[in-house]
RNA sequence: GGUUCCGUAGCUCAACUGGAUAGAGCAACUGCCUUCUAAGCAGUAGGUUACAGGUUCGACUCCUGUCGGAAUCACCA
């Protein structure tokens, strides 16, 4: 499927320098075939197919190359061992005897080392001028439209408190994931839907109408969602209270939380806000409303957005239809209560309720519901769900359902499951303000990124080549690239331990190391830029080993994105360029660039610089951080 | 109790789906700023991959069991 842009070979001009080592391939390579690093592979498995037919008379179907390791020589190694059993030879004799006949048969290979069944292959300089030359074409940063619609879901919080430290793991891989499948080819749509309604709201509205005082954002000062949030607490507070006087004078527990006078108004509130109780609603949208102010000015400052939102508000009865329509069907069946069920022992899983016996929706009614509705809207090829792990079982329940009931689209549903961020102390409980709260952080960050700059800044007495705004702009960068990537860089499916004291590092496997990074590189283009020094692949022959590991590097770029798409996960690409920015690092303390030993290596090296700083930019785009030209 | 996920250096994480002597970063230690930005580079040290079996040329990876952690199994959302 992603295939075939980058298969055309191209014909270019002699390599004067490799042309006439062997005799018999002269005619091989009067034309020098323009390589990418796709086709460098499949030139290498052709080779090694032929090298099986012709040395030992073998067909063989699968050949598979992985990276060389870092100790050996080499960049594509090829492993023997699956061969030895049926060639009936040793694997170091097998490994030598395709090494020999790709050195003199294939016209990209240069040598090979054979360790025991490891067959390591280096290629020549002009294999990998010719991928540098592709490269440079820079048409490989965004692989070819495919025509098919993704819907990704994401963030989508409840409207009674702020955003905290588990929801920007959720948007940061819902923003990114976005932009990844958007680079791969597809068309993407990013939504959200919004927890408007039910008792958790109606908990904040209570506390609000008994403790408010008419409070609103600009009395306090507080952000809509924070304001809010506050009142959710204080509902708590009242309520504990409240059961605790229950309790005291000889009501169990259990019965004390149902019968606390907050807990019976809230749900009263909830009952008149379904009837549509005038006051009550304006109520509601008027607190909605500053949480929403609230939530996007969170979103603005971390530069993520949405196509669209939905309110369960307006979907919450949907999907009833669908209950019908299963019962109809016989895939769901009724108990003698009058509620409804579906039965997926067969499936591995429980038998689940979907709808209640006095008809009322639970919660995978209305996903079945807004599963159909946004089909309705989107005709999506594709849909993720960005949810914790917490609902692995739920969206199992839902898509067997889907299938179920014949849904096409069921099969492009997937589940993003992340693991929770937990804090040094233990889980965020926000009823035991154990919470970290989004808004606290990233400013906390970019603090930190500030004071560090500076010191950096006075230390290299580069302070006042920057603006006021400049300087705002990059410590607000460096700050939330640090935090971004920080929750990105770790596979999603797994928990992850925030510690607020040493977490957000801005040293070694960082974002700020890549901003650096990329700052270097940039300072070095602008020099080359005032010197007018050309940037070219074409007067240089021989490449310098850190040259090639950069080349190789650069031309996985591609790969990596694939990967990423392909398995949900933008910790692959963050791994890709923070690998990038070592291996560049080395390279650029090991050789000079603009004092290079001639033109034609000052020339290469500069491409070099120009397209690893450009590969950095845009995976770092896709992550959703941005990178200065200066820090 | 059933199901699912997880367990890798002191700490935080990798390991290309079964390949080489299990790798990075942080923390510790040693070098490197009269040369393109030292948020950097080079190096040292750090491991019975929770444990016990099994599968095979070869296991962190697959299978079985045990131990430890988490989530879920609600007519909550």
């Amino acid at each position: 499927m992603l295939k075939n842009c980058y298969q055309n070979f191209h014909f270019v001009g002699v390599q004067k320098n490799e042309s006439f080592i062997n005799g018999g391939l002269k005619f091989f390579l009067i034309l020098q075939a323009k390589f990418s690093a796709m086709n460098i592979h499949t030139t290498l498995t052709n080779s090694i197919q032929q090298a099986f037919q012709e040395i030992f008379g073998k067909k063989i179907e699968n050949i598979t190359l992985q990276a060389t390791k870092k100790e050996f020589e080499g960049t594509h190694t090829f492993v023997v061992f699956p061969f030895t059993k049926e060639l009936g030879e040793k694997p170091a004799e097998i490994a030598q005897k395709i090494g020999n006949f790709l050195v003199e048969k294939c016209p990209i290979v240069e040598k090979y080392n054979a360790v025991q069944g490891f067959l390591n292959i280096s290629l020549k300089s002009s294999a990998w001028l010719s991928v540098i030359e592709q490269l440079a074409e820079k048409k490989h940063f965004t692989l070819p439209e495919k025509n098919l619609k993704v819907v990704v879901e994401y963030s989508s919080p409840n409207t009674n408190k702020p955003l905290h430290l588990g929801h920007l793991r959720n948007i940061f891989l819902g923003f990114a994931i976005s932009r990844i499948f958007s680079a791969c080819g597809y068309r993407v749509h990013k939504t959200q839907i919004i927890n408007d309604r039910g008792i958790h709201i109606c908990k904040s509205m209570l506390a609000y109408e008994l403790l408010g005082n008419n409070e609103t954002p600009e009395s306090s000062g507080l952000k809509g969602d924070h304001l809010i949030g506050k009142y959710y607490v204080l509902f708590d507070k009242l309520y504990k209270e409240q059961v605790q006087q229950l309790v005291a004078q000889g009501v169990n527990q259990e019965e004390a939380e149902k019968k606390a006078e907050v807990i019976q108004k809230a749900q009263e509130m909830l009952v008149k806000w379904e009837n549509g109780d005038k006051e009550v609603v304006s109520l509601w949208k008027k607190l909605n409303a500053w949480v929403y102010e609230g939530f996007n000015a969170t979103y603005a400052k971390l530069g993520v957005d949405f196509d669209s939102v939905y309110y369960e508000s307006d979907t919450y009865l949907l999907g009833k239809d669908i209950v019908r329509e299963g019962l109809e069907k016989g895939i769901f069946y009724q108990k003698p209560d009058g509620s409804v069920w579906i039965d997926l022992t067969a499936e591995g899983l429980d038998q689940k309720l979907v709808l209640r016996a006095d008809g009322t929706s639970v919660y995978i009614t209305q996903d079945l519901g807004t599963a159909d509705l946004r089909y309705k809207d989107h005709q999506m090829d594709k849909m993720i769900y960005v949810v914790g792990n917490e609902q692995d079982y739920h969206f199992k329940v839902l898509f067997a359902i889907l299938k179920k009931l014949g849904r096409t689209y069921a099969e492009g549903l997937y589940h993003l499951s992340y693991g929770m961020v937990e804090l040094p102390t233990g889980k965020m409980k926000s009823r035991e303000g154990t919470v970290v709260d989004a808004d606290d952080l990233i400013e906390e960050v970019i603090n930190l990124a500030k004071t560090k700059t500076l010191e950096k800044m006075q230390l290299a007495g580069t302070e006042n080549t920057f603006s006021e705004v400049e300087k705002e702009k990059l410590f607000e960068m460096i700050g939330l690239g640090a935090l971004k990537y920080f929750l990105l860089k770790i596979d999603p499916h797994k928990k992850m331990l925030y510690n607020p004291e040493e977490s957000v590092s801005f040293e070694g496997d960082a974002a700020p190391f890549i901003q650096y990074t990329h700052a270097r590189i940039c300072s070095v283009l602008r020099k080359a830029q005032e010197n007018k020094i050309e940037t070219s692949w074409k007067n240089y022959t021989y490449l310098h080993p850190l040259e090639i590991s950069l080349v190789y590097q650069l031309s996985e770029y591609t790969t990596a994105l694939q990967t990423a798409a392909e398995k949900y996960a933008p910790y692959i690409l963050a791994q890709y360029i923070y690998e990038l920015c070592k291996i560049f690092s080395t390279f650029y303390a090991e050789l000079s660039i603009l004092k290079a030993e001639n033109s034609a290596a000052m020339n290469f090296r500069l491409l070099l610089c120009e397209l690893t700083a450009e590969t950095i930019r845009e995976g770092m785009y896709l992550l959703g951080i941005e990178v200065p030209e200066r820090m």
